[in-house]
Order: C-alpha cells, then structure tokens, then sequence
RNA sequence: GCCCCGAUAGUUCAGUGGAUAGAACGAGCGCCUCCUAAGCGCUAAACACAGGUUCGAUUCCUGUUCGGGGCGCCA
C-alpha cells in the first residue's frame, strides 16, 4: 500500500482545470444547485475513487435522501472529459479521474509556475507591517525568544509569496530600568564583550533585589536619560547596541530578516504623547492617583474585569513607562499606512495588549493585529535562565552543525570544505526552524534536544534530504526537464497520483496559510508532500523507465515536486543542498 | 480568586460536524548487486472526564480535572 493524500482537491480561486467541470456538469443536471453547495472530499481509500462528492447539503436542498440522490447523479449525470467513471457509496458519489490528464494540468500548472507555484497572488498591491522579535538587550536568545523569530519572520516570508509588499521592524528596547542596572554594572566591568552580557544582567537583577539604593539608582538612570542627559544615553546605546549585535548575529544564522530598527530611546519626552492624554481624558479615562501617578481607567473604555483594569502611564516622578513610549511607536507604526500592520507577541503579552489596543482606539488609531506564541518548555519542564536551564540558539545550531557536518564529510568526502560547513548550517537551521514551527502557535513547544538533534522522521532535514534526492536524480538526467504533453504524459500508478494529488493541494495551503498567519499548517503540509515523494521515489524508477513519454512524465514529476518543496521551505526560511 | 490559551497512541505533533482519527519518535520484525538507508515496508498503540446541542460530536457549547500564560508603578 502506498502513502495517500487524503486532503480535498484545491477549490476557489486555486481551482484547477478539473473542478470547475465537476461542478459545472452537477449545476447543469440540476439548475437549482449553486456552485457553494457543491463540495468536495477525499474518500477513504484511493480504490474507492480519487475525488468525493458528499450529498448531504444537495439532498437538503433536494429533499431527498442522501444515499439515493448519490445512486441518482452516480448514475446520470456526465462530469465530463476529466472524470473516468462515478459510483455511488452510501451519501457520497465517488469520481475517478482521468489521472493521466488531470496530472497533466497539475504538472504543466506547477512547472509553469515554477518559484511562484503555490502563492495565490491575494496579497497584491497590500502593504503589511510587521514587528516581531524585539529582545530586550540583555542576553543570547534562546529558543523561547527564537520563536518569535521564526515565527515572524516565516509569516513574513508566507505574505510575501502571497503578494504582500511586507516591511520587518524590530523594536530594540534599550530603555528601561533594568537595562539601566545593566549599565551600572557594566560599567564596572572593563570592555564587556557580548558573552559576559547575561552574567552581569544576572548580577545586576541579583544585586537590585537585595540593595534598594542600588535599585533606585537604575530609576534615576532613567529619569536622568528623560531629563535629557546625553552622557547616561551614550552609556545605555553603548551596552545595548553591543547586546543588539550579538543577537543580530544568531537570528541571523537562523535566516531572520529584518528592515528596521526602531529604538524604544526615540519616544522619550515625545509631545505627540500629549494628544493621546488628551483623548483620554475626554473620555473620563485618564487621572491622577492619590500618589501623583498618571493612571489610565480602562473601564471607561469598555474593559469588563477589574483585574487589569488599571494602566499606569507615568510614575510619580514624572518618569515614563514602558506602555507609554509604546503607545507612541505604535502610533509611528500606524502612520506609515499599511494595510496590514501586524505583531507578534508571547502569550505573556495578551493583557498588555489587549490594554493597549483599548487606549490607541480611544485615540482613534488603529490597534495592530497580533499572533500570539506559547512558551517553550524543555522535555523535563520549564526553561529557567537562573538554574541554567536554557537552551540558546546559538549553542543548539553549534551541535546541530557539528553533527550534520559529521554525517556529510562521511557520505560526500570529496566536496570542498566549504560546501560541507554550508550544508551542515543548513541542516542545523531547518531542524531547528522545522521543529518549532511545525507546532502552531497556540500551543507549548515541548523542544527536546535529543530528538531535535536526530534529523530522523518528520524533521527539516528529512524534507531537505527529499529534495537533494529529486537534485540528484535531475543531476544524472543532465538536461532539461521537458515541458509535459498532453497526449504522453503518463501518471498510472498509485504513487504518482497521491504525489500529484499532495502538489495540488499546496495553493489552498498557502492561501488559508496566509490568511491565517500560520506557518505551522505548511509545515505539516510539507512533511505530508515529502512522504508522497519518497513514497514515489521508492515505488517508480525515474531514470531507468522503459518507454520516453513515462520517462519525461515522471522527471517533470520530480521537478514538479521540487518545486513545491523549495516553496513551502522557504516560507519556513530553510534553504535546500544540492545534496546531503 | 479572576481572565486567556491548551489537552488526540508510551512520547512529540497533525486532523475532521459525518465513510476506517493521520504521521513521526520509541518498541518488535524485515529491506542497501537497484536514481542518496538523513530512507522504505510490516506489527502493536490514542480523541482527559461529565453533561448538553445535533439525524450524527474527537470536532460546537457548559462544567470538572490537569498543563501553560497573565492579573496598576517590569519591559
């Protein structure tokens, strides 16, 4: 038995050539049918038909039973040149298609298409802002902050094969207390480099909790940068520009792609801050409590609870919070004018931004839209940077690569150092991008070192072995792919039409993907592929096939499928070796 | 205490208002004179619990339990 693509045929605006007949011949049997309730489903078994047809909303409709209304259409009516025959089971009418031809169109679709083969083109003309990452300056990240990352920047590279003319910003928080007793301590220590940056973090957060004066010093570091001391500014740049650039350096080992750096330090004593006070107040949204703090009262906004109902905008000395420069970043975000503007936030992050959304309406501006992430966990529970229980991206790509580039020194020896370490990065970022990102956002990780390390089963690197495969075999063939034909083009077997089958399903993904802003169901969609290929790769000989036209089908097939790996791993922001 | 997420094989993840709930890892058994064994085939194994809506619920709703996150001067 081979593997089976079970998911429905791709319908709407992805709809290829052998839909539109199926529903045409139903509505022309019957007029009073539209073209919604006509859907479509994968039987259970490929021997039962290639194509579904449940009855259920046409007998409603009909007022007829469902089993004999499929016994009826089975029967009567013509589907046209692209289906084989009909048969009627229980509710559903079961089509087989004329595989040679319908592979044709999916096959002639995806090669024409070729890098495009997959986007849907829904994104034209749309401009789309979107923020993530945006590490506080303080540590190297580890595969919790990663995820943003990845997160971000893989919704990023999905919108942008959809059409979408997408902007990256990162917000780089180099303000704040905490950042500020950062300083202090780094100022002790001599030509701090990037590594010492976490141990000093640690021992400025240590040192704030068990000293008050120390603590208080980092508020006044604050309050003095507001009251526009440039010498304090230049420390505070200093030590977060050195943390930014060794964050920089790991995210962009794992492919994350940035346009902006917008820094927190620029919408300190902003005057525009004035005009959303003054929208709040006339709302009856915005005092002044018994201790001088400036607070905004959400419940006059239409927040139900009581917990978070209170946002505190400015400290009794005068000094602003976080929310407050917020405010107006998101402000500066809103007035460039996308159509889209999104974020991507930890889950932590949930009240914070719904209170946030509550005050930007208030001012009349647009709240982004965001996608939330859970949190990491570690196989034997939660990540803890004090017990020393984290796992940095830079160290898991170390590992990764020095496996990988083990394991590619022995199989291809003759290849240039320099390709093995190319390859071994590769392999090392898209098992680490794989396993994340095939988990949807809603839900934990539970990343484990081990099996993260394995690059067995349903993993990056078994994705991107398929596709050195497929290299491989166009490597020998040495020319070019032929452009299919109809009369010759050859798909009988059973593994050549879930292969076809899985490579036509890939536009819906992308469109529902997109819409979605989840990267995960490519993910999954991409494994799923990947097994119908190998599951073909094992079952059909490609080069040693007897006859041309079975020869050229089948290498179009390859190409075919390579390029719908390539597609939906760049999405995912994984490169493919030439071989592995 | 209150609010928001989640719960599917031993484990990590998919999936669906309707035909037999899919993979992978792990376990057991097989497969390299054959386009890359980072692979393939076979076997065993799951919808947390209780109600409700429905012709039909693992899927929708409510409650319980468990796990993750949050709840005014952190960012």
């Amino acid at each position: 038995m081979i593997k089976e693509y079970r998911s429905p045929p791709v319908t709407g605006e992805n709809a290829l050539l052998y839909y539109e007949p199926i529903v045409n011949a139903l509505m022309a049997y019957d007029p009073s049918l539209a073209a919604e309730d006509i859907a479509f489903n994968a039987p259970p078994s490929l021997e039962m038909g290639d194509v579904a047809i449940p009855m259920f909303s046409i007998a409603k409709k009909r007022k007829t039973a469902p089993a004999v209304l499929a016994q009826e259409i089975a029967a009567k009516v013509n589907f046209g040149a692209y289906v084989s025959s009909a048969a009627a089971a229980g509710p559903y009418v079961n089509l087989k298609l004329d595989r040679n031809r319908v592979g044709y169109e999916i096959t002639r679709a995806v090669l024409k298409a070729g890098t495009q083969w997959g986007g849907g083109g829904t994104g034209k003309g749309k401009r789309v802002l979107i923020e993530h990452t945006s590490i506080n300056p303080n540590a190297s990240p580890h595969v919790g902050r990663g995820r943003c990352a990845m997160i971000g920047d893989s919704v990023t590279r999905l919108l942008r094969f959809e059409g979408y003319d997408v902007e990256v910003h990162y917000y780089v928080n180099d303000m704040g207390r905490q950042i500020g007793l950062l300083v202090l301590v780094a100022e002790e220590l001599e030509g701090i480099t990037f590594d010492e940056i976490l141990d000093a973090y640690v021992t400025a957060n240590k040192r704030a909790e068990e000293d008050p004066e120390f603590a208080a010093r980092g508020y006044e570091m604050l309050a003095r940068i507001e009251a526009g001391d440039s010498g304090i500014k230049e420390k505070f740049f200093r030590v977060t520009e050195l943390c930014l650039k060794g964050q920089l350096k790991v995210l962009q080992r794992l492919g994350a792609q940035y346009d902006f750096f917008d820094h927190e330090s620029a919408y300190v004593n902003d005057p525009r801050l004035a005009v959303i006070e003054e929208a709040l107040e006339k709302k009856g949204a915005l005092f002044t409590d018994e201790d001088g703090r400036r607070v905004v009262d959400l419940s006059r906004l239409g927040y139900p609870l009581e917990e978070g109902r209170y946002f505190v905008l400015r400290r009794a000395n005068g000094s602003s919070m976080y929310g407050c420069r917020d405010l107006l970043y998101s402000l500066d975000k809103h007035e460039r004018g996308a159509d889209v503007n999104l974020m991507v936030l930890g889950e932590d992050h949930k009240l914070y931004a719904q209170q946030m959304a509550l005050i930007l309406e208030a001012a009349g501006i647009a709240a982004p839209e965001v996608v939330y992430y859970s949190y990491i966990l570690l196989s034997d529970g939660k990540m803890s940077t004090r017990q020393g229980k984290v796992v940095l991206l830079s160290d898991f790509l170390d590992q990764a690569a020095a496996l990988a580039l083990q394991r590619v020194m022995e199989q291809f020896p003759d290849l240039p150092a320099d390709e093995h370490r190319q390859i071994a990065e590769q392999v090392a970022v898209s098992a680490i991008r794989f396993a994340v990102l095939r988990v949807k956002p809603t839900k934990n990780v539970i990343f484990d070192m081990e099996s993260a390390l394995s690059f067995q089963g349903d993993t990056g690197p078994y994705v991107q072995y398929c596709c050195a495969r497929i290299r491989s075999i166009l490597r020998k063939w040495g020319r070019p792919v032929p452009d299919p034909v109809p009369e010759t083009f050859i798909a009988d077997t059973d593994s050549e039409w879930a292969l076809l089958n899985a490579m036509a399903a890939f536009p819906k993904v992308i469109t529902e993907s997109a819409a979605q802003r989840n990267c995960a169901q490519v993910a999954n969609y991409m494994l799923d592929l990947a097994h119908a290929f190998t599951g073909f790769y094992h079952e059909c000989q490609v080069l040693s096939s007897q006859d041309e036209a079975r020869l050229h089908s089948r290498l179009q097939l390859c190409r075919a499928a390579l390029y719908t790996l390539s597609n939906a791993l760049g999405i995912l922001g994984i490169d493919t070796p030439e071989r592995m």
